[in-house]
DNA sequence: TAGTGGTCTAGACCACCGG
DNA sequence: CGGTGGTCTAGACCACTAA
């Protein structure tokens, strides 16, 4: 099986006096070979050693490479035995979901935000539950707004913070009113964690005649809650996101960054 | 404003006899330092040959310990000036959808899919645009099944894969008949990669039927796209998710994986 | 027991940044 | 210019695996 140790080809892969760093011309080669398939899964990598002897390099280098592949799901290694080339996982879903305004950026669009409301309110069932609190004179600063791109608008949130501080509403703040920022802004704690829930639901009067569909027609509804560093919910919203304007992309598998 | 170089606390965080690794100790005391504000986002932690001499360590360890807190988002690096506390990103959303077995596996619950239908069709206008082919006499291999949990039919789910071998239908598929084994099973190509669109629609009268839920209530719809090495498209399958039992959750923040 | 990857050292030179 | 992080070396010892 193992006749003539499969030598990884040519040496010339590495060019020790270029500015680009050994470690990385490594772990490309490799990424090659396993993309290519002339490694191919559940193969052995050649030894650590090996691959520091055939390129006249350190070891600590080439562990260096490795860690890359390693880092990118690519390889995995067990102690005792070897390294090892993966087999591709393309069943497990990560979506992405860029926030608005990188949205708006990546696509080169005309965004808008239009602040609807803005206004303090008193505690209501649905904030003690959201907010874990039991305070019913507990005040909230409360944010309406529409995401709008090229004229048509695309998402409807409310947001809302505890409220403490008095500070007047900035001029930023109508330009990108992220939760987070509503939150560091206006309440006394700094956000550290968030938990997001996406669900799918229809319009509401209200939301369809804000995001001009009709009654009933698919939205994405994501509920956000941000954290303080006691893991108490400092900051609360809901968006409403058009769902014939919204979807969610992922990619699997094994993709270079460069290559 | 840097008065006394602010030494980060007792050197008894290291124990260089430890069985646990020495860079591993150290990445978990900066991690604390960080989670508990003793480090603030934007500061600078201490520099690595500052943190080498305080604990006695050779360099290399805490950089070491330092790449584990880049890798984890918590720190970042600028050659020439220093090492930096990260502040949370909470505003873009990984959502993470573990595959249907796996859903099933963590909620214990019992959980069925039960073949509809398995036979070969051959092209038509959509799977020709799905598979960038033209030649109208590929067959492909057509699966229909209803995923359910406790009795209740969950998602719908309709795959299609080039149809080459000619090998028979395992008992194994019937299980957990995921496309990219399908793929590999019964196409020439082996999956390495795949694209996945998340969408919200409302439910047809078939997949309503099925689903046992009304006509034109909220759904998931996800399209899969699985590519072989020359990405070219070898399998594609579309789900229908029923929307009130299911919602994609994100946290974000810091969060340590053993802390 | 021999070979593997995992950790660690004590240096070295470099590119980059700021004053 | 001095200080920072980025790369690299040539060793060393260890824990683990398999024959």
């Amino acid at each position: 099986m193992k006749s003539g140790a499969k030598k990884v080809q040519d040496k010339l892969a590495i060019d020790k006096n270029s500015v680009i760093p050994i470690y990385y011309q490594l772990a490309k080669f490799l990424e090659e070979q396993i993309q290519t398939g002339r490694l191919q899964p559940g193969e052995a990598l050649p030894t650590e050693m090996e691959l520091a002897q055939q390129f006249g390099i350190s070891r600590m280098t080439v562990r260096k490479a490795i860690g890359e592949l390693v880092a990118a799901g690519m390889v995995y290694t067990q102690q005792g035995k070897g390294t090892f080339v993966s087999v591709p996982k393309l069943d497990n879903v990560v979506f992405e979901l860029d926030n608005y305004n990188q949205e708006i950026k990546e696509r080169g669009l005309t965004g808008k935000a239009t602040l609807l409301e803005a206004r303090i309110v008193r505690a209501n069932q649905q904030l003690m539950n959201k907010f874990q609190i039991s305070d019913e004179n507990t005040r909230f600063l409360y944010f309406r707004m529409v995401l709008a791109a090229e004229g048509e608008p695309l998402a409807y949130e409310r947001k809302y913070t505890i409220y403490t501080k008095r500070k007047p509403i900035l001029e930023s703040e109508l330009q990108d009113p992220s939760l987070t920022k509503l939150v560091s802004a206006h309440s006394d704690s700094m956000p550290v964690s968030s938990k997001k829930v996406l669900q799918v639901s229809v319009a509401t009067k209200e939301e369809a005649s804000i995001l001009q569909i009709p009654i009933k027609a698919p939205v994405f509804v994501m509920e956000q809650t941000v954290y303080n560093a006691e893991h108490q919910p400092v900051g609360w919203s809901k968006s409403v996101y058009r769902g014939d304007r919204y979807q969610l992309t992922a990619y699997d598998g094994w993709h270079s960054k460069e290559g």
